[in-house]
DNA sequence: TAGATTGTTAATCGATTAACAATC
DNA sequence: TAGATTGTTAATCGATTAACAATC
């Protein structure tokens, strides 16, 4: 790949939808695609698919199109997820506790290694196998580790706090629940979920969609 | 506001934070804030706030800024959030268990009335109050409710038939949270949120901000 | 070969930004 | 008034798309 070139912001936001794309296709026995076949499901353009990939290298094969098993190693060697990521759950509430049962992370190599919370009546408490920490540990955690991630599912009051302890103590990627914007320092990297956010979207399409249908303009 | 004119997709994306740190700001007390004091938490230049909200009509005031009491309300009722949403979940997993918990929805508008699940073991079951229905029951309790939105947090492969169950009784709109891309007819509204894809988009930021450093180019 | 599909170009389209007159 | 901040313009920037020669 080109080296060290940094992909377009857009670019970023689909090679995961691809790679989950073409792993569907695995599943299914399919061993090529086209970049039609590979854009149509996820609402991409095959134009779009090519172009994107191209900028990585070059993985297609005209008149073939994509050898999927192929172009799911090399995604995942791009992405970063073609080895195993620890990382730390700070908060143990309700979506914290989901979290860490989800089995979707770990079957895509990822493991949370360690819990935290703040809340002293959560801390030495024992869930799937892991003992609640106090946030104080998470420094030696970290080192022992080697952990870069987190996932912060604390209340939104907690977070930005939570989050500059997590940056004092190494890590470089917060995965964000907390329905807040945080402030970072460079290279530290954010990546926000914001469930009501999501279903608010949602609203305001149903809304374009239905009722709001022409009127004037 | 421009009489059913279609808002930039661009624009759809940033309301909703534009609301979340108003009700923040005015949880501090404040009473006005500026396109700057709006946008820099969020990473948004205040141009871009201005044009934005521009789009919807004239809300500001020269040499004051914002009033965010009059904001806020005029952005609940853009994006369609200035009532309540009455809304089921289907699929009664971890995942699904914890959305059900989740105290951002109801503070939100969002309520949860009725839960589905296609486990037989999972129906009769009580979770805070709601029976587990069995799916037969959808199409009642969608008309009886006139409930337009769905949470749908099943296994992947379960998802895609649940959804056109859903789509079949009268749902306008999908926060889907199984890790597929869902085909659904148009006039009907999805919104995805693959906490792994969320998860390797994070890692790839990583990355890049670390080891990935210069090499050529 | 004929058919399919790539990688890439050039054209279009939409989104972002800086700058500033108008306003309070 | 002086200072602050809007709404809007015009310029820039980046992303998307259609089209097609090159390739298997």
């Amino acid at each position: 790949m080109p080296g060290g070139k940094i992909a377009p912001k857009a670019v970023v936001g689909r090679v995961s939808l691809y790679l989950r794309q073409l792993e569907s296709y695995q599943r299914q026995g399919l061993t090529t695609v086209s970049s039609s076949q590979l854009g149509d499901p996820l609402s991409i353009k095959n134009a779009q698919v090519r172009k994107d990939l191209a900028f990585f290298g070059q993985f297609g094969h005209a008149g073939i199109g994509y050898r999927i098993g192929e172009l799911i190693g090399v995604l995942r060697h791009i992405i970063g997820v073609d080895r195993d990521w620890p990382l730390v759950l700070v908060g143990l509430g309700n979506l914290g506790r989901a979290l860490l049962k989800y089995r979707g992370f770990r079957t895509r190599g990822f493991h949370i290694v360690a819990l935290f919370d703040n809340d002293r009546s959560k801390i030495g408490a024992n869930h799937d196998g892991l003992v609640v920490e106090p946030i104080e540990s998470l420094g030696r955690i970290v080192a022992q580790h080697d952990i870069r991630l987190a996932i912060l599912a604390v209340p939104a009051d907690a977070a930005q706090g939570v989050a500059d302890q997590l940056v004092a103590r190494g890590i470089r990627g917060i995965l964000n629940f907390a329905p807040v914007s945080l402030l970072v320092p460079p290279g530290v990297n954010l990546v926000g979920v914001d469930l009501s956010v999501q279903l608010q979207n949602l609203v305001y399409k149903v809304q374009q969609s239905q009722g709001e249908v022409s009127c004037a303009g």
